[in-house]
DNA sequence: TTTAAATAATAGTATTACTATCTTAAATAA
DNA sequence: TTATTTAAGATAGTAATACTATTATTTAAA
C-alpha cells in the first residue's frame, strides 16, 4: 500500500498531465533535477529529453515551452508548501507558535516527501531559491496572472496572511508581510550561501539563523 | 558648462570602456531602454544593434555577452542610489529621518537625472523592478562574485546597515535587514503593479503605500 | 603624412526553440 | 479477435540566437 499526495495544477500549463502517465513523470522528476543542475538559462527541452531517454519532440508534447514547465513546477511547490503548512499547523492553537512554525517551514531545506513519488522536494526548495522569481518576473506576467498561473502563490500567500492576522487582527499588511517572508525566507538563503555580505549570516551559514532574523522581523512588526 | 556625474565602472565587466566613445554611449542608453520594452530574455545584441544603427560585431566589441551587459547597467544603478543617499542624507542628523530619506529613494520611481547624460534613471528604475535580480541569480554567480561585480551592491547595502545601525547600534540584522528593505522597495513594486493579490496596496497602487508599509516594517523591527 | 585604432559590412557556425511528419507500439472498444 | 484510437519514437527541417572571424573603410594620433 502506498500513500500519495495528488496536487492538482492549472491544466492551462500543459499539453498533457504529466502526472498521468510513466513519461510525463520523468518530464517533471528529470527537469527538477536538470534545472537545479544547470540552472534555467541552460536548461533546454533537447538536454532534458536527453536524460530522459526520449526526444525532444517527446517533451513537447506535455509542455508548450520551458517557462511553462517552470510555472509548473514551481506552483507544484507553492501548493505543497500550502499544505505542508496547513498539515503542520492545524493541531496548534496558539497564532504566535503557528506562525513560528510557517517560518520554520519556509526557511528550512525540506526533507524529500516519500508521499510524492517522483518530486524530490529538497531540490525543489533550492530550485525555488534560485529559480523561483523567474517564474513571474517576465513580460508575460499579466497574461500567465489571467491564466491564473500564480493562484496557488496568492493562496499560499493567503494562508500565511491569515495566520500574520490571528496574531495581530489590526496589522495592516498581512499580504505584504506575508510575501516578503516568503521571498526573504529564499533570497537570505542564497545570498548567505553566494553573497554573504548581504546578510549577517556569513560565519554561520546555518538556516537558524535566517529563521531568527525573520522571527524578530515579523513579531516585532506585529507587536507580539 | 554641464555637470557630469562619472560613476566608475568594474573594468572587466566590459571589453571596451562604454563611456569613453558615443558608440558605447550608445550602447547603454539603448540597452536600457531595449531591455525595458522587452524584458530582459527576449533582448538581444542584434535588436540593440539595429536600434542604434550598428552591427551586432559592433556591440560585441564592447560587451562580451548580455549577462555582463545587463550587470553593468544594474551595477551602474546600485552605484547611483548609493550615491545618491550620501547626498539627500549627508545635511540629517537624526538618523530616524536618514533612514527614513533612504526608504523614500529607494522606493520612489525617480526622475531622469540630468548629471547623467544618456542614462534615464526613470527606466533604470523599472529596470531594477523587473530584472534586477537576475544578475545574481545565476549559476554563475560565484565567479562574478569573484570578480567583483556585486560590489556596489554590497557597498549600498552598507550603507544603508551603516544608517540601521545609527537608529539601534544593537540591532544584530543590519546588512539582511538592509537587503530586505532593497529587495522589497523593488518586489512590492512589482506585486502592486502585476500580482496585487501578493500585497495590500492593491486599490491605490501607489508608491506612497509602499513606503509606509517598510517604514513599518523597519522602525517596529529595530524598535525605534 | 603615416600609421594605428575604431568602426562598418559581411559571412559563417553551433545551438536553441520550436514545428511537422511518419512509423511503431500499446491500450481499448467493437 | 480484429479494428481503432492514442501515445511514443524517430527523423527532418526552420527561424532565431549567440556568438566568431575576416576584410574594408573611416577617423584620429604620432
Amino acid at each position: 500500500m502506498k500513500l500519495a499526495l495528488q496536487i492538482n495544477m492549472n491544466p492551462s500549463l500543459y499539453l498533457r498531465d504529466p502526472e498521468g502517465t510513466d513519461l510525463g513523470k520523468n518530464i517533471i522528476k528529470h527537469s527538477i533535477q536538470l534545472i537545479h543542475d544547470t540552472g534555467f538559462e541552460a536548461f533546454t527541452f533537447k538536454k532534458l529529453a536527453e536524460s530522459i531517454g526520449t526526444t525532444e519532440a517527446g517533451v513537447y508534447r506535455y509542455f508548450e515551452n520551458k517557462h511553462k514547465l517552470l510555472v509548473y513546477i514551481i506552483s507544484w511547490y507553492w501548493r505543497w508548501l500550502d499544505f505542508q503548512i496547513g498539515y503542520q499547523t492545524k493541531n496548534l492553537t496558539n497564532p504566535v507558535s503557528k506562525l513560528k512554525k510557517v517560518i520554520t517551514i519556509l526557511a528550512t531545506t525540506v526533507e524529500d516527501d516519500l508521499m510524492t513519488g517522483h518530486v524530490d522536494e529538497s531540490i525543489l526548495h533550492q530550485i525555488l531559491i534560485s529559480e523561483g522569481s523567474k517564474a513571474f518576473l517576465t513580460k508575460q506576467v499579466n497574461q500567465d496572472n489571467k491564466q491564473e498561473y500564480f493562484k496557488p502563490y496568492k493562496d499560499l500567500c493567503n494562508t500565511v496572511g491569515e495566520i500574520i492576522l490571528e496574531c495581530n487582527p489590526k496589522y495592516k499588511y498581512p499580504h505584504s508581510l506575508a510575501s516578503t517572508i516568503i521571498e526573504m525566507a529564499h533570497l537570505q538563503n542564497f545570498f548567505m550561501n553566494h553573497l554573504p555580505l548581504l546578510t549577517d549570516f556569513s560565519k554561520s551559514k546555518d538556516e537558524k539563523e535566517i529563521i531568527k532574523y525573520l522571527e524578530d522581523l515579523v513579531f516585532n512588526t506585529i507587536r507580539i
